[in-house]
DNA sequence: ATTCGGACCTGAAAGC
DNA sequence: TGCTTTCAGGTCCGAA
């Protein structure tokens, strides 16, 4: 499911309803979302653990636990966590993993893919080979130009050890914003267009935590509700539609596996 | 050394 | 109507 909006979104949920509880049972019928232990070993430790915090880092959800332990979730494609009770909705019923907490509610794991991934770490052992959040205050438009490789801009800014937190949705959205072709080389855009970028980033990650996240498909936050950022989105999954700057029809291009979505007149190559 | 396709899974939507 | 193909907010691995 979900990029930096997502989880940033699903983390202040979590933050809100399961900081400070205890975990006192685990179930799945899915054992091998747990990926550097086994289940059972799994559940052995996971009891009597307390939540101590609850943080992103790129798409990462890491909870800090007491006695020294860290539970890392990666949602992937279509995982998102639900809380106590949930809509009805067909996208929230692929429930493969139950948190019993100690105040009688249950916090689960919705993934229709089976994609997610659930890993345990010594506080001390969890290494995660990401680059900058593109948020942080401290990231400003030198670190960002710093940070470039070469490489289509698109699968550029895609780049978890690069940037941390950019899927799909959002290089599209935030190149069309700043009217940059995503087959561009990164190393080869101009300082305005370099600056286009940086500010679209800003912007539209903002925009889309604050609107709660993007959910044309499968993500829904902890309470099983809809973002609203797709309801403004640009480009992405619009191919055919006219573009709603110019007027042009937007095109959708396979890049490295995935699918670009641009309009052709306003992103030149 | 990069890049690309395939694998991992399941279901919705579109195509024929 | 029903069967087939394509597609999906991600990442990892191995072959060109």
């Amino acid at each position: 499911m979900p990029e930096l909006p997502e989880v940033q979104t699903t983390v202040l949920g979590l933050k809100k309803k399961v900081l400070n509880r205890t975990f006192v049972d685990v179930w799945t019928d899915t054992k091998k979302l747990f990926k550097n232990i086994s289940f059972p070993d799994f559940k052995k430790e996971i009891k009597g653990k307390k939540i101590k915090k609850i943080y992103r880092r790129g798409k990462n959800i890491i909870f800090d636990l007491s006695d020294g332990l860290n539970l890392l979730v990666h949602q992937k494609m279509t995982g998102h966590f639900l809380y106590d009770k949930w809509e009805n909705d067909p996208m929230n019923s692929f429930i493969r993993v139950k948190f019993f907490l100690d105040n009688g509610k249950v916090l689960a794991l919705s993934d229709l893919r089976k994609f997610a991934k659930i890993e345990l770490y010594k506080t001390k052992d969890l290494k995660l080979n990401l680059g900058p959040e593109p948020l942080e205050k401290s990231f400003n438009f030198d670190k960002f130009k710093n940070v470039l490789k070469k490489g289509k801009i698109k699968q550029v800014l895609m780049n978890q050890e690069i940037i941390a937190g950019i899927g799909n949705i959002y290089s599209d959205e935030i190149l069309w914003q700043a009217k940059v072709h995503p087959e561009k080389d990164a190393l080869k855009l101009s300082e305005k267009e370099l600056k286009r970028i940086y500010k679209a980033m800003k912007d539209i990650l903002k925009k889309a935590v604050d609107l709660g996240g993007t959910s044309i498909s499968d993500y829904r936050d902890i309470e099983g509700k809809k973002g609203k950022f797709g309801d403004i989105r640009k480009v992405y999954r619009r191919e055919s539609q006219k573009c709603p700057r110019c007027g042009a029809i937007i095109k959708r291009k396979k890049l490295g596996g995935r699918s670009a979505h641009f309009c052709p007149s306003c992103q030149k190559p």
